[in-house]
DNA sequence: TCTACGATTCCGCTATATGAAAGGCAAGGG
DNA sequence: CCCTTGCCTTTCATATAGCGGAATCGTAGA
Protein backbone atom coordinates (compact mmCIF):
# COMPACT_ATOMS: atom_id res chain seq x y z
CA UNK A 1 0.00 0.00 0.00
CA UNK A 2 1.81 3.21 -1.63
CA UNK A 3 1.49 6.02 1.04
CA UNK A 4 -0.77 9.01 0.48
CA UNK A 5 0.13 11.87 3.44
CA UNK A 6 0.07 14.60 2.61
CA UNK A 7 3.84 15.10 2.21
CA UNK A 8 3.81 12.10 -0.03
CA UNK A 9 4.87 13.53 -2.92
CA UNK A 10 6.61 11.23 -6.25
CA UNK A 11 10.32 9.42 -5.73
CA UNK A 12 11.98 6.58 -4.14
CA UNK A 13 10.81 6.72 -0.33
CA UNK A 14 14.32 6.43 0.55
CA UNK A 15 15.29 9.52 -0.82
CA UNK A 16 12.68 11.44 0.58
CA UNK A 17 12.82 10.25 3.80
CA UNK A 18 16.74 11.45 3.54
CA UNK A 19 15.77 14.75 2.20
CA UNK A 20 13.39 15.24 5.40
CA UNK A 21 16.21 14.38 7.75
CA UNK A 22 18.57 16.82 5.73
CA UNK A 23 15.96 19.61 6.10
CA UNK A 24 15.53 18.72 9.75
CA UNK A 25 19.29 19.00 10.64
CA UNK A 26 19.37 22.51 8.91
CA UNK A 27 16.27 24.15 10.27
CA UNK A 28 17.01 23.47 13.89
CA UNK A 29 20.11 23.51 16.11
CA UNK A 30 23.06 22.31 14.97
CA UNK A 31 23.29 19.19 16.70
CA UNK A 32 20.59 17.21 16.90
CA UNK A 33 19.38 13.48 18.90
CA UNK A 34 18.47 10.94 17.38
CA UNK A 35 15.45 10.36 18.96
CA UNK A 36 14.09 14.13 18.45
CA UNK A 37 14.72 13.78 14.54
CA UNK A 38 12.80 10.49 14.56
CA UNK A 39 9.76 11.78 16.22
CA UNK A 40 10.02 15.00 13.98
CA UNK A 41 10.45 13.24 11.27
CA UNK A 42 7.80 10.45 12.25
CA UNK A 43 10.11 7.79 11.19
CA UNK A 44 10.78 5.08 13.37
CA UNK A 45 13.97 5.19 15.43
CA UNK A 46 15.96 2.45 13.02
CA UNK A 47 14.74 4.04 10.32
CA UNK A 48 16.08 7.33 11.16
CA UNK A 49 19.32 5.64 12.21
CA UNK A 50 20.17 3.86 9.86
CA UNK A 51 19.47 7.03 7.27
CA UNK A 52 21.71 9.15 9.32
CA UNK A 53 24.19 7.02 9.31
CA UNK A 54 24.54 6.31 5.66
CA UNK A 55 24.22 9.81 5.27
CA UNK A 56 27.50 10.27 7.87
CA UNK A 57 28.96 7.50 6.11
CA UNK A 58 28.82 9.73 3.11
CA UNK A 59 29.71 13.10 4.41
CA UNK A 60 26.31 14.27 3.84
CA UNK A 61 26.00 14.74 8.19
CA UNK A 62 28.67 14.02 11.15
CA UNK A 63 27.94 12.82 13.77
CA UNK A 64 29.24 14.23 17.39
CA UNK A 65 31.65 11.96 18.24
CA UNK A 66 30.74 13.13 22.39
CA UNK A 67 26.82 13.12 22.34
CA UNK A 68 26.61 11.12 19.22
CA UNK A 69 24.02 13.92 17.74
CA UNK A 70 23.78 14.25 14.37
CA UNK A 71 24.22 17.55 12.53
CA UNK A 72 25.13 18.59 8.85
CA UNK A 73 28.23 17.39 6.97
CA UNK A 74 31.10 18.76 5.06
CA UNK A 75 30.86 16.88 1.58
CA UNK A 76 28.02 19.61 1.24
CA UNK A 77 30.34 22.75 0.77
CA UNK A 78 32.11 20.65 -1.68
CA UNK A 79 29.02 19.86 -4.17
CA UNK A 80 27.88 23.44 -3.25
CA UNK A 81 30.92 24.88 -4.26
CA UNK A 82 30.73 22.49 -7.55
CA UNK A 83 27.58 23.59 -8.13
CA UNK A 84 28.03 27.23 -7.94
CA UNK A 85 30.99 27.37 -9.73
CA UNK A 86 29.20 25.91 -12.84
CA UNK A 87 26.37 28.39 -12.60
CA UNK A 88 26.28 30.91 -15.26
CA UNK A 89 25.20 33.67 -13.07
CA UNK A 90 28.10 33.52 -10.83
CA UNK A 91 30.99 32.98 -13.51
CA UNK A 92 29.00 36.03 -15.64
CA UNK A 93 29.09 38.09 -12.78
CA UNK A 94 32.58 37.30 -11.05
CA UNK A 95 34.96 38.86 -12.73
CA UNK A 96 33.48 42.44 -11.89
CA UNK A 97 32.39 42.16 -8.17
CA UNK A 98 36.09 43.29 -7.21
CA UNK A 99 35.65 46.36 -9.47
CA UNK A 100 31.87 47.42 -8.32
CA UNK A 101 32.93 46.68 -4.50
CA UNK A 102 35.78 49.42 -4.99
CA UNK A 103 34.03 51.67 -6.94
CA UNK A 104 30.91 51.69 -4.52
CA UNK A 105 33.13 51.07 -1.80
CA UNK A 106 30.32 48.52 -0.32
CA UNK A 107 29.88 44.87 0.55
CA UNK A 108 28.69 43.47 -3.39
CA UNK A 109 26.15 40.23 -3.05
CA UNK A 110 24.80 37.45 -6.07
CA UNK A 111 21.06 36.60 -4.27
CA UNK A 112 18.87 33.97 -6.07
CA UNK A 113 15.61 32.43 -4.94
CA UNK A 114 16.22 28.92 -4.27
CA UNK A 115 12.48 26.88 -3.45
CA UNK A 116 11.34 29.94 -1.01
CA UNK A 117 14.37 30.78 0.62
CA UNK A 118 16.51 33.61 -0.53
CA UNK A 119 20.67 32.38 -0.70
CA UNK A 120 23.43 34.06 -0.83
CA UNK A 121 25.54 33.03 -4.03
CA UNK A 122 28.26 34.74 -4.04
CA UNK A 123 29.81 38.06 -2.40
CA UNK A 124 32.91 40.34 -2.11
CA UNK A 125 33.24 42.32 1.24
CA UNK A 126 33.59 45.80 1.85
CA UNK A 127 35.31 47.42 4.43
CA UNK A 128 32.66 50.13 5.47
CA UNK A 129 31.14 47.62 7.33
CA UNK A 130 32.91 48.00 10.69
CA UNK A 131 33.18 44.20 12.39
CA UNK A 132 29.70 43.31 11.37
CA UNK A 133 29.63 40.91 8.94
CA UNK A 134 27.29 37.92 7.41
CA UNK A 135 28.48 35.21 6.00
CA UNK A 136 26.73 32.40 4.05
CA UNK A 137 23.29 33.75 5.04
CA UNK A 138 20.08 32.24 4.58
CA UNK A 139 17.93 35.80 4.37
CA UNK A 140 14.08 36.42 4.84
CA UNK A 141 13.10 36.77 1.16
CA UNK A 142 11.09 40.42 1.35
CA UNK A 143 13.36 41.92 3.65
CA UNK A 144 16.08 43.00 1.69
CA UNK A 145 16.32 44.73 -1.74
CA UNK A 146 17.33 41.60 -3.71
CA UNK A 147 14.59 39.19 -2.47
CA UNK A 148 11.98 42.03 -3.35
CA UNK A 149 12.71 41.98 -6.80
CA UNK A 150 13.33 38.54 -7.04
CA UNK A 151 10.27 37.66 -5.32
CA UNK A 152 8.10 40.34 -7.27
CA UNK A 153 9.44 38.61 -10.26
CA UNK A 154 9.16 35.23 -9.05
CA UNK A 155 5.77 32.65 -10.66
CA UNK A 156 2.61 34.03 -9.22
CA UNK A 157 2.55 30.85 -6.98
CA UNK A 158 6.19 31.70 -5.56
CA UNK A 159 5.27 34.89 -4.40
CA UNK A 160 2.00 33.90 -2.78
CA UNK A 161 4.01 31.58 -0.69
CA UNK A 162 6.90 34.27 0.38
CA UNK A 163 4.16 36.62 1.28
CA UNK A 164 2.78 34.02 3.50
CA UNK A 165 5.86 33.19 5.32
CA UNK A 166 6.82 36.86 5.47
CA UNK A 167 6.25 38.50 8.74
CA UNK A 168 3.29 40.00 9.85
CA UNK A 169 4.42 43.66 9.13
CA UNK A 170 5.98 43.40 5.68
CA UNK A 171 2.63 41.40 4.06
CA UNK A 172 0.58 44.76 3.03
CA UNK A 173 3.46 46.62 1.76
CA UNK A 174 4.47 43.71 0.01
CA UNK A 175 1.11 42.94 -1.52
CA UNK A 176 0.87 46.97 -2.63
CA UNK A 177 4.03 47.15 -4.34
CA UNK A 178 4.74 43.90 -6.19
CA UNK A 179 4.23 45.93 -9.49
CA UNK A 180 6.57 48.67 -8.51
CA UNK A 181 9.43 45.86 -7.39
CA UNK A 182 9.30 43.76 -10.26
CA UNK A 183 9.88 46.58 -13.01
CA UNK A 184 11.95 48.48 -10.92
CA UNK A 185 15.41 48.77 -12.64
CA UNK A 186 16.85 49.61 -9.36
CA UNK A 187 15.39 48.94 -5.89
CA UNK A 188 16.66 50.70 -2.50
CA UNK A 189 15.36 49.62 1.19
CA UNK A 190 17.04 51.43 3.43
CA UNK A 191 18.58 50.09 6.79
CA UNK A 192 16.52 48.18 8.94
CA UNK A 193 15.92 47.76 12.71
CA UNK A 194 18.27 44.98 13.51
CA UNK A 195 21.52 46.50 12.15
CA UNK A 196 20.02 44.68 8.86
CA UNK A 197 22.03 47.54 6.51
CA UNK A 198 20.49 49.29 3.66
CA UNK A 199 20.80 47.73 0.58
CA UNK A 200 20.43 48.65 -3.60
CA UNK A 201 19.59 45.94 -5.67
CA UNK A 202 19.08 44.91 -9.14
CA UNK A 203 17.64 42.08 -11.58
CA UNK A 204 19.62 39.40 -13.31
CA UNK A 205 18.21 38.80 -16.11
CA UNK A 206 19.90 36.54 -18.59
CA UNK A 207 19.36 36.85 -22.42
CA UNK A 208 16.06 34.76 -22.54
CA UNK A 209 14.13 37.03 -20.72
CA UNK A 210 14.00 35.19 -17.05
CA UNK A 211 15.35 36.74 -13.41
CA UNK A 212 18.53 34.57 -12.85
CA UNK A 213 18.96 36.52 -9.63
CA UNK A 214 19.99 39.50 -8.00
CA UNK A 215 23.08 41.90 -7.66
CA UNK A 216 23.18 43.70 -4.23
CA UNK A 217 25.33 46.44 -2.92
CA UNK A 218 25.07 46.79 0.94
CA UNK A 219 25.01 50.33 1.49
CA UNK A 220 25.91 51.33 5.44
CA UNK A 221 25.82 54.92 4.98
CA UNK A 222 21.68 56.23 4.55
CA UNK A 223 22.44 59.34 2.82
CA UNK A 224 24.32 57.15 -0.09
CA UNK A 225 23.26 58.44 -3.43
CA UNK A 226 21.29 55.32 -4.28
CA UNK A 227 20.55 56.33 -7.64
CA UNK A 228 24.09 56.82 -8.35
CA UNK A 229 24.87 53.12 -6.77
CA UNK A 230 21.93 51.52 -8.79
CA UNK A 231 23.26 52.74 -12.37
CA UNK A 232 26.26 50.95 -11.21
CA UNK A 233 25.19 47.85 -10.65
CA UNK A 234 22.67 48.28 -13.60
CA UNK A 235 25.91 49.00 -16.31
CA UNK A 236 27.76 45.62 -14.79
CA UNK A 237 24.56 43.28 -14.59
CA UNK A 238 24.01 44.57 -18.45
CA UNK A 239 27.69 43.49 -19.24
CA UNK A 240 27.92 40.43 -17.15
CA UNK A 241 24.66 39.06 -18.45
CA UNK A 242 25.78 40.00 -22.08
CA UNK A 243 28.71 37.75 -22.00
CA UNK A 244 27.33 35.23 -20.34
CA UNK A 245 25.48 32.54 -22.43
CA UNK A 246 26.67 29.28 -21.27
CA UNK A 247 23.28 27.61 -22.16
CA UNK B 1 23.15 -11.63 -1.59
CA UNK B 2 24.45 -8.51 -0.65
CA UNK B 3 26.82 -6.99 -2.71
CA UNK B 4 31.00 -7.21 -1.37
CA UNK B 5 32.47 -5.13 -4.55
CA UNK B 6 35.46 -3.55 -3.64
CA UNK B 7 33.04 0.11 -3.12
CA UNK B 8 30.30 -1.71 -1.37
CA UNK B 9 30.75 0.36 1.85
CA UNK B 10 28.09 -0.22 4.65
CA UNK B 11 24.89 2.07 4.94
CA UNK B 12 21.53 1.56 2.78
CA UNK B 13 21.90 0.76 -0.56
CA UNK B 14 20.21 3.89 -2.16
CA UNK B 15 21.23 6.70 -0.32
CA UNK B 16 24.67 4.55 -1.49
CA UNK B 17 23.76 4.94 -5.08
CA UNK B 18 22.20 8.44 -4.45
CA UNK B 19 25.54 9.08 -3.59
CA UNK B 20 27.55 7.46 -6.53
CA UNK B 21 25.65 9.96 -8.54
CA UNK B 22 25.64 13.15 -6.94
CA UNK B 23 29.72 12.28 -7.07
CA UNK B 24 29.71 11.63 -10.72
CA UNK B 25 27.46 15.04 -11.36
CA UNK B 26 29.82 16.54 -9.43
CA UNK B 27 33.19 15.68 -10.82
CA UNK B 28 31.96 15.48 -14.39
CA UNK B 29 30.77 18.08 -16.79
CA UNK B 30 28.13 20.75 -15.79
CA UNK B 31 25.10 19.03 -17.13
CA UNK B 32 25.39 15.01 -18.28
CA UNK B 33 23.12 12.36 -19.95
CA UNK B 34 21.10 9.95 -18.09
CA UNK B 35 22.45 7.01 -19.93
CA UNK B 36 25.91 7.81 -19.15
CA UNK B 37 25.46 8.44 -15.65
CA UNK B 38 23.82 4.65 -15.80
CA UNK B 39 26.72 3.42 -17.45
CA UNK B 40 29.31 5.21 -14.92
CA UNK B 41 27.98 4.43 -12.02
CA UNK B 42 27.26 0.83 -13.09
CA UNK B 43 23.65 1.24 -12.29
CA UNK B 44 20.82 -0.02 -15.04
CA UNK B 45 18.92 2.64 -16.39
CA UNK B 46 15.53 2.49 -14.81
CA UNK B 47 16.99 2.89 -11.18
CA UNK B 48 19.51 5.96 -12.33
CA UNK B 49 16.42 7.57 -14.25
CA UNK B 50 14.56 7.50 -10.65
CA UNK B 51 17.11 8.31 -8.43
CA UNK B 52 17.86 11.24 -10.59
CA UNK B 53 14.16 12.27 -10.12
CA UNK B 54 14.10 12.03 -6.80
CA UNK B 55 16.74 14.00 -6.33
CA UNK B 56 15.48 16.39 -8.71
CA UNK B 57 12.44 16.80 -6.68
CA UNK B 58 14.28 17.95 -3.88
CA UNK B 59 16.42 19.86 -5.47
CA UNK B 60 19.52 18.29 -4.89
CA UNK B 61 19.50 17.80 -8.70
CA UNK B 62 18.70 20.08 -11.32
CA UNK B 63 17.14 18.88 -15.02
CA UNK B 64 17.71 20.96 -18.48
CA UNK B 65 13.91 21.45 -19.34
CA UNK B 66 15.54 21.27 -23.27
CA UNK B 67 18.26 18.35 -22.88
CA UNK B 68 16.54 16.67 -20.31
CA UNK B 69 20.31 16.38 -19.19
CA UNK B 70 21.10 16.22 -15.00
CA UNK B 71 23.49 18.95 -13.30
CA UNK B 72 23.51 19.56 -9.09
CA UNK B 73 20.89 21.43 -7.85
CA UNK B 74 21.00 24.77 -5.75
CA UNK B 75 19.37 23.13 -2.46
CA UNK B 76 22.68 22.12 -1.87
CA UNK B 77 23.85 25.65 -1.52
CA UNK B 78 21.18 26.30 0.86
CA UNK B 79 22.02 23.37 3.21
CA UNK B 80 25.68 24.53 2.75
CA UNK B 81 25.12 28.05 4.25
CA UNK B 82 23.49 26.07 7.00
CA UNK B 83 26.44 24.34 7.49
CA UNK B 84 28.73 26.42 7.47
CA UNK B 85 26.95 29.10 9.07
CA UNK B 86 27.10 26.95 11.97
CA UNK B 87 30.74 25.86 12.04
CA UNK B 88 32.93 27.06 14.38
CA UNK B 89 35.81 27.70 12.66
CA UNK B 90 34.11 29.73 10.45
CA UNK B 91 31.81 31.62 12.82
CA UNK B 92 35.16 32.26 15.32
CA UNK B 93 37.03 33.59 12.63
CA UNK B 94 34.59 35.73 10.37
CA UNK B 95 35.02 38.92 12.58
CA UNK B 96 38.53 38.80 11.69
CA UNK B 97 38.68 38.24 8.23
CA UNK B 98 37.73 42.04 6.72
CA UNK B 99 40.25 43.64 9.71
CA UNK B 100 43.02 41.29 8.09
CA UNK B 101 42.26 41.90 4.30
CA UNK B 102 42.52 45.65 4.83
CA UNK B 103 45.73 45.44 7.21
CA UNK B 104 47.36 42.94 4.48
CA UNK B 105 45.92 44.08 1.53
CA UNK B 106 45.71 40.55 0.25
CA UNK B 107 42.85 38.31 -0.07
CA UNK B 108 41.71 36.35 3.21
CA UNK B 109 40.41 32.41 3.14
CA UNK B 110 39.54 29.98 5.33
CA UNK B 111 40.56 26.53 4.09
CA UNK B 112 39.69 23.26 5.26
CA UNK B 113 40.23 19.40 4.21
CA UNK B 114 36.54 17.67 3.05
CA UNK B 115 37.49 14.25 1.81
CA UNK B 116 40.64 13.98 0.16
CA UNK B 117 39.81 17.55 -1.01
CA UNK B 118 40.76 21.07 -0.14
CA UNK B 119 38.14 23.35 -0.08
CA UNK B 120 37.53 27.35 0.12
CA UNK B 121 34.92 28.03 3.47
CA UNK B 122 35.17 31.44 3.68
CA UNK B 123 37.25 34.12 1.62
CA UNK B 124 36.82 38.26 1.95
CA UNK B 125 38.87 39.43 -1.10
CA UNK B 126 41.48 42.07 -1.29
CA UNK B 127 41.77 44.76 -4.64
CA UNK B 128 45.35 43.43 -4.83
CA UNK B 129 44.59 40.72 -8.04
CA UNK B 130 43.42 42.71 -10.52
CA UNK B 131 40.40 40.57 -12.21
CA UNK B 132 41.63 37.58 -11.52
CA UNK B 133 39.10 36.28 -8.36
CA UNK B 134 39.04 32.36 -7.58
CA UNK B 135 35.75 31.62 -5.94
CA UNK B 136 33.76 28.48 -4.94
CA UNK B 137 37.41 26.87 -5.55
CA UNK B 138 37.95 23.28 -4.76
CA UNK B 139 41.89 23.15 -4.81
CA UNK B 140 44.48 20.54 -5.17
CA UNK B 141 45.65 20.31 -1.64
CA UNK B 142 49.47 20.06 -1.53
CA UNK B 143 49.92 22.79 -4.57
CA UNK B 144 49.01 25.85 -1.72
CA UNK B 145 50.29 26.48 1.63
CA UNK B 146 46.63 26.02 3.32
CA UNK B 147 46.37 22.47 1.71
CA UNK B 148 49.90 21.43 2.70
CA UNK B 149 49.41 22.72 6.09
CA UNK B 150 46.66 20.90 6.75
CA UNK B 151 47.82 17.69 4.80
CA UNK B 152 50.96 17.60 7.09
CA UNK B 153 48.73 17.63 10.09
CA UNK B 154 46.19 15.28 8.73
CA UNK B 155 46.61 11.32 9.76
CA UNK B 156 48.68 9.37 8.31
CA UNK B 157 46.02 7.38 6.05
CA UNK B 158 44.53 10.56 4.61
CA UNK B 159 48.39 12.40 4.11
CA UNK B 160 49.20 9.50 1.66
CA UNK B 161 46.27 9.67 -0.29
CA UNK B 162 47.12 13.24 -0.85
CA UNK B 163 50.43 12.45 -1.91
CA UNK B 164 48.98 9.64 -4.00
CA UNK B 165 46.46 11.94 -5.81
CA UNK B 166 48.86 14.76 -6.19
CA UNK B 167 50.90 16.18 -9.37
CA UNK B 168 53.76 13.75 -10.07
CA UNK B 169 55.74 17.11 -9.41
CA UNK B 170 55.19 17.38 -6.15
CA UNK B 171 55.61 14.07 -4.78
CA UNK B 172 58.82 14.15 -3.97
CA UNK B 173 58.99 17.77 -2.60
CA UNK B 174 55.69 16.82 -0.31
CA UNK B 175 57.53 13.57 1.23
CA UNK B 176 60.42 15.30 2.22
CA UNK B 177 58.84 18.04 3.74
CA UNK B 178 55.63 16.67 5.53
CA UNK B 179 58.01 17.27 9.12
CA UNK B 180 58.04 20.87 8.66
CA UNK B 181 55.12 21.77 6.86
CA UNK B 182 53.34 20.23 10.55
CA UNK B 183 55.50 22.05 12.74
CA UNK B 184 55.58 25.31 11.19
CA UNK B 185 53.50 28.10 12.82
CA UNK B 186 53.37 29.59 9.21
CA UNK B 187 53.98 28.66 5.35
CA UNK B 188 54.63 30.38 2.71
CA UNK B 189 54.66 29.23 -1.12
CA UNK B 190 55.46 31.53 -3.69
CA UNK B 191 53.00 31.63 -6.84
CA UNK B 192 53.19 29.05 -8.74
CA UNK B 193 53.65 28.54 -12.63
CA UNK B 194 49.71 29.19 -13.88
CA UNK B 195 49.01 32.41 -12.19
CA UNK B 196 48.41 30.93 -8.96
CA UNK B 197 48.90 33.55 -6.55
CA UNK B 198 51.56 32.89 -3.33
CA UNK B 199 50.07 31.83 -0.45
CA UNK B 200 51.16 32.39 3.15
CA UNK B 201 49.01 29.79 5.94
CA UNK B 202 48.71 28.93 9.05
CA UNK B 203 47.14 26.38 10.86
CA UNK B 204 43.34 26.29 13.13
CA UNK B 205 43.98 24.69 15.92
CA UNK B 206 41.12 24.40 18.16
CA UNK B 207 41.35 24.09 22.13
CA UNK B 208 41.61 20.81 21.79
CA UNK B 209 44.46 20.22 19.64
CA UNK B 210 42.76 19.24 16.90
CA UNK B 211 43.96 21.05 13.30
CA UNK B 212 40.39 22.49 12.04
CA UNK B 213 41.23 24.59 9.00
CA UNK B 214 44.15 26.56 7.57
CA UNK B 215 44.00 30.73 7.39
CA UNK B 216 45.43 31.69 4.08
CA UNK B 217 46.31 34.89 3.17
CA UNK B 218 47.52 35.29 -1.06
CA UNK B 219 49.96 37.61 -1.37
CA UNK B 220 50.56 38.65 -5.10
CA UNK B 221 54.05 40.37 -5.00
CA UNK B 222 56.63 37.99 -4.63
CA UNK B 223 58.87 40.39 -2.52
CA UNK B 224 56.14 41.00 0.24
CA UNK B 225 57.18 40.04 3.45
CA UNK B 226 55.91 36.56 4.06
CA UNK B 227 57.14 36.46 7.72
CA UNK B 228 55.21 39.84 8.93
CA UNK B 229 51.92 38.00 7.40
CA UNK B 230 52.64 35.11 8.79
CA UNK B 231 52.79 36.48 12.07
CA UNK B 232 49.41 38.24 11.80
CA UNK B 233 47.54 35.45 10.30
CA UNK B 234 49.01 33.47 13.52
CA UNK B 235 47.84 36.27 16.22
CA UNK B 236 44.46 36.45 14.59
CA UNK B 237 44.34 32.84 14.36
CA UNK B 238 45.01 32.51 18.13
CA UNK B 239 42.56 34.73 19.02
CA UNK B 240 39.70 33.77 16.85
CA UNK B 241 40.53 29.95 18.30
CA UNK B 242 40.33 30.86 21.84
CA UNK B 243 37.12 32.55 21.14
CA UNK B 244 35.78 29.97 19.89
CA UNK B 245 34.91 27.19 21.94
CA UNK B 246 31.42 26.20 20.84
CA UNK B 247 31.29 22.40 20.88
C1' DT C 1 7.55 8.79 -43.60
C1' DC C 2 10.76 5.83 -41.59
C1' DT C 3 14.77 5.04 -38.54
C1' DA C 4 17.53 5.68 -34.50
C1' DC C 5 18.49 7.21 -30.15
C1' DG C 6 17.52 8.58 -25.68
C1' DA C 7 14.34 9.34 -21.88
C1' DT C 8 10.50 7.44 -19.51
C1' DT C 9 7.07 3.96 -17.89
C1' DC C 10 5.22 -0.83 -16.93
C1' DC C 11 5.27 -5.02 -14.37
C1' DG C 12 6.39 -9.24 -11.93
C1' DC C 13 10.14 -10.69 -8.76
C1' DT C 14 12.86 -10.72 -4.94
C1' DA C 15 16.26 -8.32 -2.84
C1' DT C 16 16.07 -4.92 0.57
C1' DA C 17 14.48 -1.50 3.67
C1' DT C 18 11.38 -1.76 7.47
C1' DG C 19 9.39 -1.91 12.65
C1' DA C 20 8.98 -4.32 16.97
C1' DA C 21 11.71 -5.76 20.28
C1' DA C 22 16.05 -6.89 22.39
C1' DG C 23 20.79 -5.39 23.43
C1' DG C 24 24.56 -1.95 24.95
C1' DC C 25 26.14 2.02 27.31
C1' DA C 26 26.36 5.92 29.68
C1' DA C 27 24.86 9.14 33.52
C1' DG C 28 22.18 9.99 37.84
C1' DG C 29 19.75 8.42 42.20
C1' DG C 30 18.76 5.50 45.95
C1' DC D 1 27.39 -0.21 44.67
C1' DC D 2 23.39 -1.73 41.83
C1' DC D 3 19.41 -0.47 39.89
C1' DT D 4 16.97 2.84 36.96
C1' DT D 5 16.51 5.84 33.23
C1' DG D 6 17.29 7.61 28.76
C1' DC D 7 19.31 7.13 24.58
C1' DC D 8 21.72 5.02 20.84
C1' DT D 9 22.47 0.83 18.34
C1' DT D 10 21.68 -3.87 16.62
C1' DT D 11 19.00 -8.10 15.48
C1' DC D 12 15.58 -10.61 12.79
C1' DA D 13 11.36 -12.11 10.37
C1' DT D 14 8.35 -9.89 7.25
C1' DA D 15 6.42 -7.67 3.23
C1' DT D 16 7.17 -3.57 1.27
C1' DA D 17 9.53 -0.97 -1.87
C1' DG D 18 13.00 -0.74 -5.15
C1' DC D 19 14.88 -3.45 -8.96
C1' DG D 20 15.85 -4.86 -14.05
C1' DG D 21 14.12 -6.50 -18.50
C1' DA D 22 11.28 -5.09 -21.92
C1' DA D 23 7.82 -2.15 -23.92
C1' DT D 24 6.56 2.85 -24.90
C1' DC D 25 6.98 7.52 -25.85
C1' DG D 26 9.03 11.57 -27.80
C1' DT D 27 12.20 13.83 -30.63
C1' DA D 28 15.63 14.63 -34.18
C1' DG D 29 17.62 13.38 -38.46
C1' DA D 30 17.79 10.94 -43.10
Amino acid sequence: MPEHRSDARGGLGTVRNAVVLLELLAEGPGYQALTDLAERSSLSLPTTHRLLRSLALAGFVSQDPRTSRYGLGPELTRLSHRYLARLPVVTALAPYLVELRDNLGTTVEVHQLVGHRLVVLDQVDGSEMGTYRRAHSVLVPLQGAGGRILAARAPDETWTALVAQAPEELRGLAIASRAGWAEAAWLHVPEGAAGRPGEVAVPLVSATGGCEGALVALVPDPDADAAAIGGHLVRAAQAAMRTGSHG
